[in-house]
DNA sequence: GCGTTGTGTTTTGTATGCAGTTTACATCTC
DNA sequence: GAGATGTAAACTGCATACAAAACACAACGC
């Protein structure tokens, strides 16, 4: 099957006019996509000349792509034995959320302190989106603008440091995100939350606001881990000393 | 003056037995030290020509090790212009100095829960080392064990998601310590700090450890800023496109 | 039958070549 | 002399070629 364009075909349309960009960021955005939508799921193997015939490239951009998203930890380099899509072991997934929650917190108190009204009012408009998305059950689109809020969030804080480690353990945990099915209840209870942290927000209540964070991404963790606890075996790598 | 000795023939030596190392990895850590300790100094072009003659490899592994060393902010790459080594901005080593101290503050949470006896020991033990080398006057000795100490002490909270983060944009700020000098004042308040915060980890008083934490952060931003206002023009922003 | 060794194939790691872009600099114009 | 323009050199980006390692699998020995 060769339905697939290739990148360098599809680059070529935009390139004339606008800035061009580099081959191996297309192919790192794009492989990035991929791994996160699930295309690629974990531990995918990931062979180098099938991936160039694939997206249409040779092995130099391809191979620089998966060093910059190995260092993002989507992907594992193993020497001499190629690439893969980085399993998702639920203890690693637990100890993301660990630092996911203090630099949410922290995004939590900038934003407060540093949002101009203008980007409040962005982040309402985009809750509201998200909000019209889950009464009309329309899960794919509510967890896009759901991702948006959050991302959207951690950038007015201000930090653009902060806001490239944001999006590179949030990409990650993300992909586990796919397995997991969502009740009702707690759907809707994820949107009460929300609309508590847009409360918060606009009152630029920084300690409510952070408390909110920490309870939402906790209420995340327990989805995810229901999630994974599914396709991973029972043998639990539970290694307190 | 080719005094350099070459990455190829330096692993040549250590081949024979251990593992085999990747000529890319060398190079990354090779690079690495060299934009840490000063060697190449921020805003340094990096010549793909000089620097594979200087390390004696072509220019694939090169380019990899620099896509590396670019998602670590460590280098920055121009497209069609080559890379640099990342310029310190002030803004941006606030920036980073921000979410390092959530990371600490995080660290210190999580190491006062779950490091070992044997781990706090450890600590101890690197503590005294550093100790010996103030009372020394022995300004790099006491550097060296003083990272060791934070890093052992990140490390010792268990959560390698938060090594790996913490690690990066220490290098990072890392940089800058090379341009400060400490005044004796100023280092024996750092030297006290220490003390303190061995003396809350040991009491694994989680909260006093991370007000020392942040104090300590504090003190070294203001250190780091000094240095680098000194080296930086008043009216930075002169974007080259 | 099971494990071991050897060989051919596949795949990865590194070097090199070629094309397009940027840069430096000399020439020309005002 | 300052700025603009054109051309040559240098450098980067990508493709490809070559070397070395890993893998698959068959033949062999126990």
């Amino acid at each position: 099957m060769t339905e697939s364009v290739t990148i360098a075909s599809a680059a070529g349309n935009v390139t004339s006019l606008a800035e061009r960009r580099l081959l191996h960021e297309e192919v790192m955005d794009r492989l990035r996509d991929m791994i996160v939508q699930g295309e690629l799921l974990p531990g995918t193997k990931l062979n180098e000349r099938v991936l160039c015939e694939r997206l249409g490239i040779s092995r130099t951009p391809l191979r620089e792509a998966l060093k910059f998203l190995a260092s993002e930890g989507l992907v594992e380099l193993l020497p001499n034995r190629g690439a893969q899509v980085a399993p998702l072991k639920s203890a690693k997934v637990k100890e993301m959320f660990v630092v996911l929650g203090s630099l949410e917190a922290l995004a939590g108190e900038l934003v407060c302190r540093n949002a101009s009204d203008a980007d409040i009012a962005e982040i309402r408009a985009l809750h509201y989106q998200m909000v019209a998305h889950h009464a009309r059950g329309e899960l794919a689109q509510y967890f896009r603008y759901n991702q948006q809020i959050h991302i959207k969030l951690v950038e007015c804080a201000g930090n653009a440091t902060l806001t490239q480690i944001y999006r590179g353990l949030n990409a990650n945990v993300k992909r586990a995100r796919y397995m997991a099915n969502l009740s009702k209840s707690r759907w809707d209870r994820a949107v009460e939350e929300h609309e508590d942290m847009l409360d918060a927000l606009v009152r630029r209540d920084a300690p409510r606001l952070q408390a909110i964070l920490r309870d939402h991404l906790a209420n995340k963790l327990v989805l995810v881990m229901e999630a994974l606890n599914v396709n991973e075996p029972p043998i639990n790598t539970d290694k307190r000393r």
